[in-house]
DNA sequence: ATTTTATAGTTGTATATACAAATGTTAATT
DNA sequence: AATTAACATTTGTATATACAACTATAAAAT
């Protein structure tokens, strides 16, 4: 469906607009599909990204700047979303004894087991909304969007 | 600069999971530069979007059904953004004589003129990322991203 | 006419986001 | 050694989002 249709827009758009409405709009359709996937795990989309973050350090523990860095949303509360990850005993939290500044963090068994439960979901996800494209339209895709927003 | 590059990933990623990154990345780099516009006149972005869809009723007053059908987010609560913008002065709601069910709410003069104002910085804005495409390339992103969506 | 169902919007609660200020620790400067 | 600056994280506050429950009104069914 168009942008047009769906926000039901009376004028026609300066196709600039629609890029920046589609991009919103798209993303808005990705987040809400991925939410109902987490739901049952009652974790939030950028909670499950801290695990991922985490995972991905094979053992080694994370600080609160690495994790931070490598989130999508730059400006999220890192301290606070790894607080409601310990209340659900997903991560552990200590402080790093050559560095007292700094914050270890470290996912657990019970974290990574969800991450495990929810792997092959996350997968039918992607594959969900990419299976409308051929691979070459969805090189297309990635290159547009990374050359778009060079700024 | 490449989507794993920016989150530094450290194991290639698979084109549908870059794909999802991108345009949550993409998404995030597009509002947050909107919302620096935004900042002066102390509105957000869905009260800006509120505003636009009002001044798009061309003096007709909208309701609260009308008004979310056309938000972007479909989701984020249409009465209390209504509420902040009444507090601004820049929309007025009153019950609709004929269905006492229904609210009427209008752009204020006031809300016609932020929108004024901010017209050709968001124009400006819209043409800041798609400057890095010509316009077949414009053209070729707005019909992939819509083609990707489709369920 | 009364009850039921549907519609339109509001309110409550928990969580998330944005951004500035504050705290504690380490490193650098004087 | 004491002061200042830089760093890493936390806390406070206002606003926004998600979702369910609630209220009020109108329309439909009995």
């Amino acid at each position: 469906m168009k942008i047009e249709e769906i926000l039901k827009s009376t004028v026609p758009m300066d196709n600039s607009k629609k890029i920046i409405l589609n991009v919103l709009y798209t993303q808005n359709v990705i987040t809400e599909n991925f939410n109902e996937i987490l739901k049952p795990y009652e974790i939030s989309g950028e909670q499950y990204n801290v695990l991922r973050i985490l995972r991905g350090q094979k053992g080694n523990p994370a600080n609160m700047w690495t994790i931070q860095e490598r989130m999508l949303a730059k400006t999220s509360n890192t301290t606070r979303l790894v607080d409601k990850l310990l209340l659900k005993e997903l991560v552990t939290r200590k402080v790093c004894p050559e560095n007292r500044r700094k914050i270890e963090v470290l996912i657990t068994q019970k974290g990574l087991e969800v991450l495990a439960a929810l792997d092959p979901k996350v997968v039918a996800h992607e594959q969900f909304f990419s299976k409308n494209l051929n691979s070459e339209e969805i090189n297309l895709l990635n290159q547009l969007l990374e050359k778009y927003r060079n700024q």
